[in-house]
DNA sequence: CGTAGACTTGAACACTGTCAACTTGAGTGG
DNA sequence: CCACTCAAGTTGACAGTGTTCAAGTCTACG
Protein backbone atom coordinates (compact mmCIF):
# COMPACT_ATOMS: atom_id res chain seq x y z
CA UNK A 1 0.00 0.00 0.00
CA UNK A 2 1.70 3.33 1.33
CA UNK A 3 5.27 2.96 0.84
CA UNK A 4 6.85 6.06 3.54
CA UNK A 5 10.22 6.49 1.67
CA UNK A 6 8.74 7.24 -1.77
CA UNK A 7 8.67 10.96 -2.79
CA UNK A 8 6.84 12.05 0.26
CA UNK A 9 7.10 15.96 -0.35
CA UNK A 10 6.34 17.03 3.08
CA UNK A 11 7.83 15.10 5.42
CA UNK A 12 11.19 13.04 5.30
CA UNK A 13 11.16 11.89 8.50
CA UNK A 14 10.43 8.44 9.55
CA UNK A 15 7.89 5.83 7.94
CA UNK A 16 5.25 6.62 10.23
CA UNK A 17 5.37 9.90 10.01
CA UNK A 18 5.68 9.73 6.78
CA UNK A 19 2.68 7.47 6.19
CA UNK A 20 0.73 10.01 8.05
CA UNK A 21 2.19 13.01 6.09
CA UNK A 22 0.30 11.38 2.51
CA UNK A 23 -2.56 12.26 4.94
CA UNK A 24 -1.04 15.76 5.37
CA UNK A 25 -1.22 16.65 1.99
CA UNK A 26 -4.42 16.97 2.24
CA UNK A 27 -4.06 19.54 4.87
CA UNK A 28 -6.19 17.65 7.35
CA UNK A 29 -3.41 17.28 9.81
CA UNK A 30 -4.20 19.70 11.71
CA UNK A 31 -8.06 18.54 11.78
CA UNK A 32 -7.99 15.07 11.94
CA UNK A 33 -6.95 13.03 15.36
CA UNK A 34 -4.24 10.50 15.19
CA UNK A 35 -6.43 7.73 14.74
CA UNK A 36 -8.52 9.04 11.81
CA UNK A 37 -5.05 10.33 10.19
CA UNK A 38 -3.96 6.70 10.29
CA UNK A 39 -7.64 5.29 8.77
CA UNK A 40 -6.85 7.60 5.77
CA UNK A 41 -3.66 6.72 5.53
CA UNK A 42 -4.42 2.67 5.50
CA UNK A 43 -6.95 3.28 2.58
CA UNK A 44 -4.63 4.81 0.26
CA UNK A 45 -2.27 3.44 -2.35
CA UNK A 46 0.63 5.72 -3.72
CA UNK A 47 0.95 5.44 -7.41
CA UNK A 48 3.51 6.58 -9.80
CA UNK A 49 2.59 8.16 -13.05
CA UNK A 50 4.52 8.39 -15.85
CA UNK A 51 4.67 11.88 -18.07
CA UNK A 52 1.81 12.12 -20.67
CA UNK A 53 0.40 8.56 -18.89
CA UNK A 54 -3.38 9.52 -17.99
CA UNK A 55 -5.24 8.89 -14.51
CA UNK A 56 -8.09 8.96 -15.54
CA UNK A 57 -10.63 9.72 -18.65
CA UNK A 58 -13.69 12.33 -19.11
CA UNK A 59 -16.93 10.13 -18.96
CA UNK A 60 -15.80 7.04 -17.05
CA UNK A 61 -16.88 5.70 -13.67
CA UNK A 62 -15.35 7.56 -11.18
CA UNK A 63 -14.38 4.58 -8.56
CA UNK A 64 -11.27 6.24 -6.87
CA UNK A 65 -10.22 10.00 -5.78
CA UNK A 66 -6.67 10.80 -5.18
CA UNK A 67 -4.28 13.27 -3.72
CA UNK A 68 -1.59 14.52 -5.59
CA UNK A 69 1.46 14.04 -3.46
CA UNK A 70 4.39 14.86 -5.90
CA UNK A 71 4.44 16.39 -9.66
CA UNK A 72 1.83 18.35 -11.63
CA UNK A 73 -1.42 17.06 -13.50
CA UNK A 74 -3.41 18.64 -15.44
CA UNK A 75 -7.45 18.60 -16.28
CA UNK A 76 -9.13 18.78 -19.68
CA UNK A 77 -12.21 18.48 -21.26
CA UNK A 78 -12.49 17.79 -24.91
CA UNK A 79 -14.67 19.07 -27.63
CA UNK A 80 -15.79 16.39 -30.46
CA UNK A 81 -13.27 17.80 -32.67
CA UNK A 82 -10.24 17.52 -30.33
CA UNK A 83 -10.69 21.14 -29.06
CA UNK A 84 -9.10 21.16 -25.65
CA UNK A 85 -9.84 23.16 -22.15
CA UNK A 86 -7.64 23.06 -19.48
CA UNK A 87 -9.39 23.75 -16.35
CA UNK A 88 -6.55 23.51 -14.54
CA UNK A 89 -2.85 22.26 -13.44
CA UNK A 90 -2.64 20.47 -9.47
CA UNK A 91 0.28 20.91 -7.56
CA UNK A 92 1.60 18.48 -4.59
CA UNK A 93 -0.97 18.61 -1.71
CA UNK A 94 -4.08 19.17 -4.03
CA UNK A 95 -7.44 16.97 -3.72
CA UNK A 96 -8.30 15.38 -6.74
CA UNK A 97 -12.28 14.59 -6.54
CA UNK A 98 -14.32 17.29 -5.17
CA UNK A 99 -16.21 17.99 -8.53
CA UNK A 100 -16.94 14.13 -9.01
CA UNK A 101 -20.26 12.75 -9.14
CA UNK A 102 -20.63 9.28 -10.48
CA UNK A 103 -18.22 9.80 -13.17
CA UNK A 104 -15.30 11.80 -14.06
CA UNK A 105 -15.87 15.12 -15.47
CA UNK A 106 -12.38 15.81 -17.02
CA UNK A 107 -9.55 14.13 -17.84
CA UNK A 108 -6.49 14.02 -15.45
CA UNK A 109 -2.64 13.54 -17.20
CA UNK A 110 0.58 14.11 -15.37
CA UNK A 111 2.03 16.84 -16.68
CA UNK A 112 5.44 15.66 -15.08
CA UNK A 113 6.13 12.50 -13.39
CA UNK A 114 4.17 12.68 -10.61
CA UNK A 115 2.86 10.43 -7.40
CA UNK A 116 -0.67 10.28 -6.18
CA UNK A 117 -2.37 8.47 -3.32
CA UNK A 118 -5.45 6.35 -4.45
CA UNK A 119 -8.85 5.68 -2.33
CA UNK A 120 -11.47 3.76 -3.72
CA UNK A 121 -13.79 6.26 -3.70
CA UNK A 122 -16.45 4.77 -0.88
CA UNK A 123 -14.12 4.37 1.24
CA UNK A 124 -13.36 7.43 1.42
CA UNK A 125 -16.57 8.50 1.30
CA UNK A 126 -17.41 6.47 4.28
CA UNK A 127 -14.55 8.27 6.16
CA UNK A 128 -15.64 11.55 5.09
CA UNK A 129 -18.92 11.14 6.68
CA UNK A 130 -17.40 9.66 9.63
CA UNK A 131 -15.40 13.16 10.62
CA UNK A 132 -17.07 15.81 9.97
CA UNK A 133 -14.21 18.00 10.10
CA UNK A 134 -12.69 16.12 7.06
CA UNK A 135 -15.57 17.12 5.11
CA UNK A 136 -15.61 20.88 6.12
CA UNK A 137 -11.96 20.94 4.72
CA UNK A 138 -13.55 19.69 1.48
CA UNK A 139 -16.04 22.52 1.63
CA UNK A 140 -13.33 24.72 2.67
CA UNK A 141 -10.84 23.33 -0.53
CA UNK A 142 -14.28 23.41 -2.91
CA UNK A 143 -14.45 26.89 -1.69
CA UNK A 144 -10.70 27.74 -2.85
CA UNK A 145 -11.39 26.10 -5.97
CA UNK A 146 -14.99 28.20 -7.03
CA UNK A 147 -12.79 31.73 -6.81
CA UNK A 148 -10.17 29.92 -8.68
CA UNK A 149 -12.86 29.18 -11.39
CA UNK A 150 -14.31 32.41 -11.57
CA UNK A 151 -11.01 34.05 -11.95
CA UNK A 152 -10.17 31.76 -14.96
CA UNK A 153 -13.92 32.49 -16.34
CA UNK A 154 -12.79 36.68 -16.03
CA UNK A 155 -9.60 35.77 -17.95
CA UNK A 156 -11.56 33.73 -20.64
CA UNK A 157 -13.74 35.81 -21.27
CA UNK A 158 -12.72 39.03 -21.17
CA UNK A 159 -8.94 39.42 -20.50
CA UNK A 160 -6.31 39.78 -23.60
CA UNK A 161 -3.65 37.19 -24.47
CA UNK A 162 -1.06 39.12 -22.99
CA UNK A 163 -3.47 39.89 -19.89
CA UNK A 164 -3.85 35.79 -20.12
CA UNK A 165 -0.28 35.39 -20.20
CA UNK A 166 0.44 37.83 -17.76
CA UNK A 167 -1.62 36.73 -15.22
CA UNK A 168 -0.91 33.17 -15.59
CA UNK A 169 2.86 33.83 -15.25
CA UNK A 170 2.64 35.99 -11.85
CA UNK A 171 -0.22 33.31 -10.62
CA UNK A 172 1.91 30.27 -11.34
CA UNK A 173 5.19 31.95 -9.67
CA UNK A 174 2.87 32.37 -6.85
CA UNK A 175 1.68 28.95 -6.55
CA UNK A 176 4.74 27.51 -7.09
CA UNK A 177 5.86 29.37 -4.01
CA UNK A 178 8.06 32.70 -5.45
CA UNK A 179 11.50 31.04 -5.44
CA UNK A 180 15.01 33.13 -5.95
CA UNK A 181 14.62 36.00 -7.30
CA UNK A 182 11.60 36.09 -9.59
CA UNK A 183 13.05 32.24 -11.11
CA UNK A 184 10.38 30.55 -12.75
CA UNK A 185 10.05 26.86 -14.20
CA UNK A 186 7.55 26.13 -16.11
CA UNK A 187 6.13 22.46 -15.76
CA UNK A 188 3.78 22.68 -18.77
CA UNK A 189 4.79 22.63 -22.62
CA UNK A 190 2.95 25.61 -24.91
CA UNK A 191 0.40 23.39 -25.65
CA UNK A 192 -0.36 23.04 -22.04
CA UNK A 193 -0.33 26.86 -21.62
CA UNK A 194 -2.10 27.81 -24.64
CA UNK A 195 -4.82 25.07 -23.92
CA UNK A 196 -5.09 26.60 -20.09
CA UNK A 197 -5.42 30.58 -21.74
CA UNK A 198 -7.65 29.60 -24.43
CA UNK A 199 -5.21 30.58 -27.06
CA UNK A 200 -3.09 29.10 -29.79
CA UNK A 201 0.45 27.97 -28.89
CA UNK A 202 1.64 30.44 -31.75
CA UNK A 203 -0.17 33.32 -29.88
CA UNK A 204 1.54 32.03 -26.47
CA UNK A 205 4.86 32.27 -27.68
CA UNK A 206 4.93 35.71 -29.59
CA UNK A 207 3.32 37.04 -26.33
CA UNK A 208 6.20 35.62 -24.23
CA UNK A 209 8.77 36.58 -27.20
CA UNK A 210 6.97 40.08 -26.77
CA UNK A 211 7.30 40.21 -22.89
CA UNK A 212 10.91 39.28 -23.40
CA UNK A 213 11.36 42.37 -26.00
CA UNK A 214 10.18 44.80 -23.40
CA UNK A 215 12.09 43.28 -20.56
CA UNK A 216 9.31 42.21 -18.32
CA UNK A 217 10.81 38.46 -18.63
CA UNK A 218 14.05 36.75 -19.36
CA UNK A 219 14.10 33.23 -21.57
CA UNK A 220 16.43 30.58 -20.54
CA UNK A 221 15.74 27.11 -22.54
CA UNK A 222 12.24 26.37 -23.22
CA UNK A 223 10.79 26.31 -19.62
CA UNK A 224 12.81 28.87 -17.54
CA UNK A 225 11.67 31.83 -17.33
CA UNK A 226 13.00 34.96 -15.33
CA UNK A 227 10.58 37.58 -13.99
CA UNK A 228 12.55 40.85 -14.17
CA UNK A 229 10.04 43.18 -13.82
CA UNK A 230 7.32 42.40 -11.73
CA UNK A 231 5.69 45.33 -11.46
CA UNK A 232 4.85 46.04 -15.39
CA UNK A 233 4.19 42.59 -15.89
CA UNK A 234 1.38 42.95 -13.34
CA UNK A 235 0.12 45.77 -14.98
CA UNK A 236 -0.02 44.03 -18.14
CA UNK A 237 -2.17 41.35 -16.27
CA UNK A 238 -4.81 43.82 -15.67
CA UNK A 239 -6.97 44.55 -12.96
CA UNK B 1 -38.26 38.42 10.06
CA UNK B 2 -40.01 35.79 7.59
CA UNK B 3 -42.98 36.69 6.20
CA UNK B 4 -44.16 33.34 5.35
CA UNK B 5 -47.33 34.80 3.12
CA UNK B 6 -44.52 36.70 1.05
CA UNK B 7 -43.57 35.41 -2.41
CA UNK B 8 -42.71 31.26 -1.48
CA UNK B 9 -41.84 29.68 -4.16
CA UNK B 10 -42.25 26.33 -3.00
CA UNK B 11 -44.84 25.67 -0.89
CA UNK B 12 -48.10 28.36 -1.16
CA UNK B 13 -49.38 26.45 2.32
CA UNK B 14 -49.77 27.44 6.32
CA UNK B 15 -47.03 30.05 7.41
CA UNK B 16 -45.31 27.52 9.35
CA UNK B 17 -44.80 25.17 6.63
CA UNK B 18 -43.90 28.23 4.77
CA UNK B 19 -41.17 29.45 7.10
CA UNK B 20 -39.68 25.82 6.45
CA UNK B 21 -40.30 25.90 2.73
CA UNK B 22 -37.61 28.95 2.56
CA UNK B 23 -35.23 26.52 4.19
CA UNK B 24 -36.29 23.96 1.62
CA UNK B 25 -34.88 26.51 -0.99
CA UNK B 26 -31.93 25.25 0.40
CA UNK B 27 -32.83 21.94 -0.77
CA UNK B 28 -31.92 20.30 2.60
CA UNK B 29 -35.50 19.51 3.32
CA UNK B 30 -34.87 16.05 3.37
CA UNK B 31 -31.65 15.83 5.43
CA UNK B 32 -32.40 17.81 8.18
CA UNK B 33 -34.56 17.49 11.31
CA UNK B 34 -37.76 19.35 11.76
CA UNK B 35 -36.04 21.01 14.51
CA UNK B 36 -33.19 22.30 12.66
CA UNK B 37 -35.38 23.53 9.82
CA UNK B 38 -36.59 25.68 12.55
CA UNK B 39 -33.26 26.74 13.55
CA UNK B 40 -32.06 27.91 9.82
CA UNK B 41 -35.37 29.81 9.45
CA UNK B 42 -35.26 31.06 12.97
CA UNK B 43 -31.92 32.60 11.93
CA UNK B 44 -32.93 34.01 8.59
CA UNK B 45 -34.68 37.16 7.13
CA UNK B 46 -36.71 37.50 3.94
CA UNK B 47 -35.67 40.62 1.69
CA UNK B 48 -37.04 41.85 -1.31
CA UNK B 49 -34.54 43.37 -4.69
CA UNK B 50 -35.79 45.45 -7.67
CA UNK B 51 -34.20 44.78 -10.72
CA UNK B 52 -30.70 45.97 -11.38
CA UNK B 53 -30.48 46.38 -7.35
CA UNK B 54 -26.94 45.07 -5.98
CA UNK B 55 -26.99 42.67 -2.96
CA UNK B 56 -23.43 42.74 -2.14
CA UNK B 57 -20.04 44.06 -4.03
CA UNK B 58 -16.87 42.14 -5.10
CA UNK B 59 -14.25 43.22 -2.07
CA UNK B 60 -17.20 43.70 0.35
CA UNK B 61 -17.07 42.04 3.66
CA UNK B 62 -18.72 38.76 3.57
CA UNK B 63 -21.05 39.57 6.53
CA UNK B 64 -24.03 37.34 5.33
CA UNK B 65 -24.89 34.40 2.75
CA UNK B 66 -27.84 33.92 0.92
CA UNK B 67 -30.53 31.72 -0.24
CA UNK B 68 -32.45 33.21 -3.62
CA UNK B 69 -36.28 32.54 -2.84
CA UNK B 70 -38.00 34.19 -6.34
CA UNK B 71 -36.52 36.05 -9.28
CA UNK B 72 -32.93 35.83 -10.96
CA UNK B 73 -29.39 37.02 -9.98
CA UNK B 74 -26.54 37.31 -11.98
CA UNK B 75 -22.86 37.37 -9.94
CA UNK B 76 -20.21 39.31 -11.92
CA UNK B 77 -16.63 39.89 -11.43
CA UNK B 78 -15.34 43.41 -13.48
CA UNK B 79 -11.83 44.29 -14.88
CA UNK B 80 -10.59 47.88 -13.76
CA UNK B 81 -11.78 49.42 -17.26
CA UNK B 82 -14.59 48.11 -16.72
CA UNK B 83 -14.95 44.84 -18.65
CA UNK B 84 -17.25 42.46 -17.21
CA UNK B 85 -17.94 38.49 -16.86
CA UNK B 86 -20.95 37.16 -15.81
CA UNK B 87 -19.83 34.20 -13.56
CA UNK B 88 -23.60 33.12 -13.13
CA UNK B 89 -26.97 33.49 -13.21
CA UNK B 90 -28.90 32.09 -10.14
CA UNK B 91 -32.45 30.65 -9.89
CA UNK B 92 -34.42 30.41 -7.11
CA UNK B 93 -33.20 27.60 -4.73
CA UNK B 94 -29.55 28.33 -5.47
CA UNK B 95 -27.45 28.87 -2.17
CA UNK B 96 -24.89 32.33 -2.33
CA UNK B 97 -22.24 31.85 -0.44
CA UNK B 98 -20.18 29.11 -1.50
CA UNK B 99 -17.22 30.45 -2.39
CA UNK B 100 -17.00 33.44 -0.01
CA UNK B 101 -14.55 33.61 2.74
CA UNK B 102 -13.83 37.05 4.24
CA UNK B 103 -14.79 38.75 1.43
CA UNK B 104 -17.33 38.61 -1.51
CA UNK B 105 -15.39 37.71 -4.72
CA UNK B 106 -17.66 38.95 -6.81
CA UNK B 107 -20.99 41.03 -7.07
CA UNK B 108 -24.57 40.05 -6.74
CA UNK B 109 -26.83 41.97 -8.57
CA UNK B 110 -30.79 41.41 -9.55
CA UNK B 111 -31.65 40.70 -13.16
CA UNK B 112 -35.26 40.75 -12.06
CA UNK B 113 -37.05 41.55 -9.44
CA UNK B 114 -36.51 39.00 -6.34
CA UNK B 115 -36.23 37.71 -2.98
CA UNK B 116 -33.42 36.32 -0.85
CA UNK B 117 -33.29 34.97 2.69
CA UNK B 118 -30.77 36.49 4.51
CA UNK B 119 -28.52 34.44 7.05
CA UNK B 120 -25.48 36.52 9.15
CA UNK B 121 -22.64 34.37 8.28
CA UNK B 122 -21.38 33.36 12.01
CA UNK B 123 -25.16 32.36 12.58
CA UNK B 124 -25.08 30.11 9.72
CA UNK B 125 -21.46 28.99 9.96
CA UNK B 126 -22.32 27.94 13.85
CA UNK B 127 -25.91 25.84 12.35
CA UNK B 128 -23.52 24.11 9.67
CA UNK B 129 -20.93 23.16 11.95
CA UNK B 130 -23.64 21.73 14.22
CA UNK B 131 -25.21 20.09 11.73
CA UNK B 132 -22.87 17.56 9.31
CA UNK B 133 -25.66 16.79 7.00
CA UNK B 134 -26.04 20.07 6.18
CA UNK B 135 -22.01 20.78 5.93
CA UNK B 136 -22.83 17.66 3.31
CA UNK B 137 -25.33 19.11 1.38
CA UNK B 138 -22.88 22.61 0.62
CA UNK B 139 -20.64 20.33 -0.23
CA UNK B 140 -22.30 18.82 -2.57
CA UNK B 141 -23.98 21.72 -4.23
CA UNK B 142 -20.60 23.63 -4.35
CA UNK B 143 -19.65 20.14 -6.17
CA UNK B 144 -22.23 20.69 -8.86
CA UNK B 145 -21.16 24.28 -9.13
CA UNK B 146 -17.26 23.34 -9.88
CA UNK B 147 -18.91 21.16 -12.64
CA UNK B 148 -20.68 24.00 -13.95
CA UNK B 149 -17.85 26.54 -13.78
CA UNK B 150 -15.54 23.70 -15.69
CA UNK B 151 -18.16 23.52 -18.67
CA UNK B 152 -18.03 27.55 -18.63
CA UNK B 153 -14.47 27.74 -19.16
CA UNK B 154 -14.39 25.20 -21.73
CA UNK B 155 -17.30 27.35 -23.66
CA UNK B 156 -15.09 30.42 -23.25
CA UNK B 157 -11.97 29.21 -24.20
CA UNK B 158 -12.80 27.07 -26.91
CA UNK B 159 -16.12 27.81 -28.42
CA UNK B 160 -16.79 30.06 -31.18
CA UNK B 161 -19.97 32.55 -30.57
CA UNK B 162 -22.37 30.06 -32.12
CA UNK B 163 -21.73 27.24 -30.19
CA UNK B 164 -21.81 29.85 -26.69
CA UNK B 165 -25.12 30.99 -27.96
CA UNK B 166 -26.24 27.61 -28.64
CA UNK B 167 -25.21 26.26 -25.84
CA UNK B 168 -26.40 28.84 -23.54
CA UNK B 169 -30.16 28.49 -24.84
CA UNK B 170 -30.38 24.63 -24.40
CA UNK B 171 -28.72 25.05 -21.01
CA UNK B 172 -31.16 27.62 -19.99
CA UNK B 173 -34.27 25.90 -20.97
CA UNK B 174 -33.41 23.01 -19.03
CA UNK B 175 -32.50 25.00 -15.53
CA UNK B 176 -35.60 26.90 -15.92
CA UNK B 177 -37.70 23.82 -15.91
CA UNK B 178 -37.91 23.55 -20.33
CA UNK B 179 -41.84 24.28 -20.27
CA UNK B 180 -44.43 24.06 -22.83
CA UNK B 181 -43.22 23.31 -26.55
CA UNK B 182 -39.64 25.03 -26.53
CA UNK B 183 -40.76 28.24 -25.03
CA UNK B 184 -38.01 30.03 -23.32
CA UNK B 185 -38.61 33.59 -21.34
CA UNK B 186 -35.29 34.72 -20.94
CA UNK B 187 -35.30 37.19 -18.06
CA UNK B 188 -31.73 38.93 -18.72
CA UNK B 189 -31.05 41.30 -21.40
CA UNK B 190 -28.35 41.16 -24.42
CA UNK B 191 -26.13 42.88 -22.35
CA UNK B 192 -26.08 40.14 -19.71
CA UNK B 193 -25.69 37.52 -22.35
CA UNK B 194 -23.09 39.07 -23.45
CA UNK B 195 -20.93 39.41 -20.36
CA UNK B 196 -21.65 35.90 -19.46
CA UNK B 197 -20.71 34.21 -23.05
CA UNK B 198 -17.71 36.38 -23.56
CA UNK B 199 -19.07 38.27 -26.46
CA UNK B 200 -19.99 41.72 -27.68
CA UNK B 201 -24.18 42.65 -27.67
CA UNK B 202 -23.43 43.17 -30.73
CA UNK B 203 -22.32 39.33 -31.83
CA UNK B 204 -25.34 37.89 -29.72
CA UNK B 205 -28.02 39.88 -31.51
CA UNK B 206 -26.65 38.78 -34.80
CA UNK B 207 -25.81 35.14 -33.82
CA UNK B 208 -29.56 34.54 -32.35
CA UNK B 209 -30.74 36.10 -36.27
CA UNK B 210 -28.76 33.76 -37.83
CA UNK B 211 -30.39 31.28 -35.64
CA UNK B 212 -33.51 32.58 -36.33
CA UNK B 213 -32.94 32.98 -40.46
CA UNK B 214 -31.98 29.25 -40.22
CA UNK B 215 -34.89 28.32 -38.61
CA UNK B 216 -33.81 26.90 -35.61
CA UNK B 217 -35.16 29.50 -32.97
CA UNK B 218 -38.27 31.86 -33.25
CA UNK B 219 -38.30 35.44 -31.33
CA UNK B 220 -41.04 37.19 -30.03
CA UNK B 221 -40.64 40.42 -28.47
CA UNK B 222 -37.44 40.73 -26.94
CA UNK B 223 -37.54 38.97 -24.62
CA UNK B 224 -39.45 35.49 -25.75
CA UNK B 225 -37.64 32.49 -27.69
CA UNK B 226 -39.04 29.94 -29.17
CA UNK B 227 -36.63 26.61 -29.90
CA UNK B 228 -38.19 25.45 -33.28
CA UNK B 229 -35.53 22.52 -34.10
CA UNK B 230 -33.50 21.49 -30.62
CA UNK B 231 -32.03 19.02 -32.47
CA UNK B 232 -30.16 21.25 -35.05
CA UNK B 233 -29.39 23.63 -32.34
CA UNK B 234 -27.72 21.05 -30.26
CA UNK B 235 -25.62 20.17 -32.95
CA UNK B 236 -24.87 24.42 -33.20
CA UNK B 237 -23.47 23.70 -29.72
CA UNK B 238 -20.99 21.63 -30.36
CA UNK B 239 -20.08 18.33 -27.92
C1' DC C 1 -48.29 59.39 -29.52
C1' DG C 2 -43.64 60.45 -28.19
C1' DT C 3 -39.55 59.20 -25.84
C1' DA C 4 -35.83 56.35 -24.13
C1' DG C 5 -33.62 52.26 -23.67
C1' DA C 6 -32.88 47.88 -25.73
C1' DC C 7 -32.00 45.64 -29.75
C1' DT C 8 -30.56 44.97 -34.66
C1' DT C 9 -27.89 45.67 -38.66
C1' DG C 10 -23.98 47.30 -41.49
C1' DA C 11 -19.14 48.41 -42.56
C1' DA C 12 -14.42 48.77 -41.30
C1' DC C 13 -10.99 47.20 -38.33
C1' DA C 14 -8.11 44.47 -35.11
C1' DC C 15 -6.75 40.76 -32.50
C1' DT C 16 -5.91 36.26 -32.66
C1' DG C 17 -5.92 32.02 -35.46
C1' DT C 18 -4.09 29.38 -39.38
C1' DC C 19 -0.59 27.71 -42.21
C1' DA C 20 4.08 27.25 -43.24
C1' DA C 21 8.95 27.72 -42.69
C1' DC C 22 12.59 28.04 -39.67
C1' DT C 23 15.27 27.59 -35.11
C1' DT C 24 16.39 25.55 -30.86
C1' DG C 25 17.72 22.09 -27.85
C1' DA C 26 17.50 17.65 -25.58
C1' DG C 27 18.44 12.99 -26.32
C1' DT C 28 20.79 9.19 -29.14
C1' DG C 29 24.04 6.54 -31.28
C1' DG C 30 28.19 6.20 -33.98
C1' DC D 1 32.68 14.02 -28.47
C1' DC D 2 30.04 15.25 -32.22
C1' DA D 3 26.62 14.83 -35.72
C1' DC D 4 21.98 13.39 -36.22
C1' DT D 5 17.16 13.38 -35.21
C1' DC D 6 12.91 14.87 -33.78
C1' DA D 7 9.87 17.19 -30.92
C1' DA D 8 9.07 21.71 -29.13
C1' DG D 9 9.19 26.36 -29.83
C1' DT D 10 9.59 30.68 -32.66
C1' DT D 11 8.60 33.74 -36.30
C1' DG D 12 6.31 35.54 -40.49
C1' DA D 13 2.47 36.33 -43.73
C1' DC D 14 -2.13 36.12 -44.34
C1' DA D 15 -7.03 35.15 -43.17
C1' DG D 16 -11.07 35.15 -40.39
C1' DT D 17 -13.94 35.60 -36.39
C1' DG D 18 -15.53 38.77 -33.50
C1' DT D 19 -15.10 43.80 -32.04
C1' DT D 20 -15.79 48.59 -32.70
C1' DC D 21 -18.21 52.38 -34.25
C1' DA D 22 -22.23 54.16 -36.26
C1' DA D 23 -26.80 54.25 -37.88
C1' DG D 24 -31.22 52.52 -37.77
C1' DT D 25 -35.45 49.90 -35.65
C1' DC D 26 -38.40 48.16 -32.27
C1' DT D 27 -41.11 48.27 -28.15
C1' DA D 28 -42.55 49.21 -23.54
C1' DC D 29 -44.26 52.83 -21.04
C1' DG D 30 -45.67 57.27 -19.66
Amino acid sequence: MLDPRESCTVCRGAPIDCAVCRVKELAICAVLSDEARRELAAIGASSRLETGETLFYEGDSATEVFTLTSGVLKLYKLLQDGRRQITGFLLPGDFLGLAFADRYICTAEAVTVATVCRFRRPAFLRLVHSHPRLEHDLLSRATSELAAAQEQMLLLGRKTAAERVASFLLKLETRLGGADGGRLDLPMTRTDMADFLGLTIETVSRTLSQFRRRGLIALSGKSTIFICDRERLAACAGG
